[in-house]
DNA sequence: GGTTGAATTGAACGCGCGTTCAGATAATCA
DNA sequence: TGATTATCTGAACGCGCGTTCAATTCAACC
């Protein structure tokens, strides 16, 4: 008995990833078998061979899929550093909460990848980093930032920033916007370059004072 | 044949601790047999059950020993909230530096933790969590601190801090003194509250002047 | 209505897993 | 020296793993 009602590639496939993302997130890759991944999506174990050639290439696949999205879903805007620095921490927080699972698994499996994956995954884990390294720079270089070492700066807001999944969780008390406020607020505060002397520029872009959002 | 020479309870013990935290830490929980770690012991798998129960057992007991030992190496100073924050962030990033390999379980491993050993570690890590948040509330009662949620803060600035061990790398291009000293200023930063106004107050003990370590 | 072929099953493969335990060994103590 | 005991081996247990594949089923097309 094969083939029972209601079967479709073009549907086992994605369901496949669907459920392998969720449970990899949940017990990690290691700890599930391509059996579970197969019950969970109503099919023999088998089955899933017809869309991956193994687990690794499964796992490989979310990761990658999920990088390349996140490098083409955000370009940096044509501003000034502190427009540029605003619009990347509230597009990765953003982007971090609509998808936690793949955020979770790209950066919780990197040890379970292949010596040639892990190649590429961390490629594309260095390019988007280096985006956030270039407006420290540049905003450095202007002055409004003031960043002693730009790489661990960066290191250290994206760590600060995609810390977010450990603890959101939806319907919270914090809503979303809140939460890209306030991550906003403290990513902004740890590298703007002190507020000038009033009698030196009239102008404070990223002062201190605001207090918007508070 | 049994017993080879050299063979003692109170050096097998710890050498398994020691080769289980290297492994799992490299590879991860569920990927590591217990006949890898007494390999890398050179020992019998069967051996191991001398001194652990099971494998579960093993983890957790790494993962709490932690913990516990991080709760106690570090008690709040009897000073100002600025110092208290100094005093955390600095053992913090000290303490982390010293033990990757332990920092890293504990937080990758939760996931494979059983449901009674998760809720210990759980707890642990809450009132390690709950520390830093009673030293932000107070600086932000006092007004030193600029905070608009302690709990989203807090949860910023560990992440942040944390992270500092998926980058490091002993001999590397920054020494632990200046890696410390960075992630102080970004931290004391991201919560400080607003330099006042000259003609208000004369000594900014948290301004953003000072400039020393940059 | 018969044929075709994509989609799936279910059984099987060898392997390594966590754990147990009787037996062997060597250090210790009387 | 002989008995005891802590320590460890090596084999075994049942099980689930990733993966393969012949057989089967069903939708689609002629």
């Amino acid at each position: 008995m094969a083939r029972t009602q209601g079967s479709h590639a073009e549907i086992t496939g994605p369901r496949m990833r669907e459920a392998a993302l969720r449970l990899f997130a949940r017990h990690g890759y290691a700890a599930v078998s391509m059996r579970q991944i197969a019950a969970e999506i109503g099919v023999q174990a088998g089955a899933l061979y017809l869309y991956t050639p193994d687990k690794q290439a499964l796992l490989f696949a979310l990761m990658r899929d999920h990088l390349e999205d996140l490098l083409a879903d955000w370009q940096p805007p044509d501003a000034a550093p502190d427009a540029q620095l605003e619009s990347f921490v509230r597009h990765h927080i953003r982007y971090h909460l609509d998808r936690p699972d793949l955020v979770f698994i790209a950066y919780m499996e990197l040890r379970n990848l292949a010596p040639d994956n892990f190649a590429v995954i961390t490629r594309l884990r260095r390019e988007y980093e280096a985006r956030l390294e270039a407006i420290l720079s540049r905003g450095a270089d202007v002055g409004v930032f003031d960043v002693a070492d730009t790489r661990l700066a960066t290191m250290a807001l994206i760590a600060m920033l995609t810390g977010v999944t450990t603890w959101y969780r939806a319907g919270g008390r914090l809503d979303r916007a809140t939460i890209e406020a306030r991550y906003w607020e403290m990513a902004r505060r740890s590298v703007a370059a002190p507020v000038p002397l009033p009698e030196t520029a009239p102008v404070a872009k990223l002062g201190h004072a605001s207090g918007g959002d508070i």
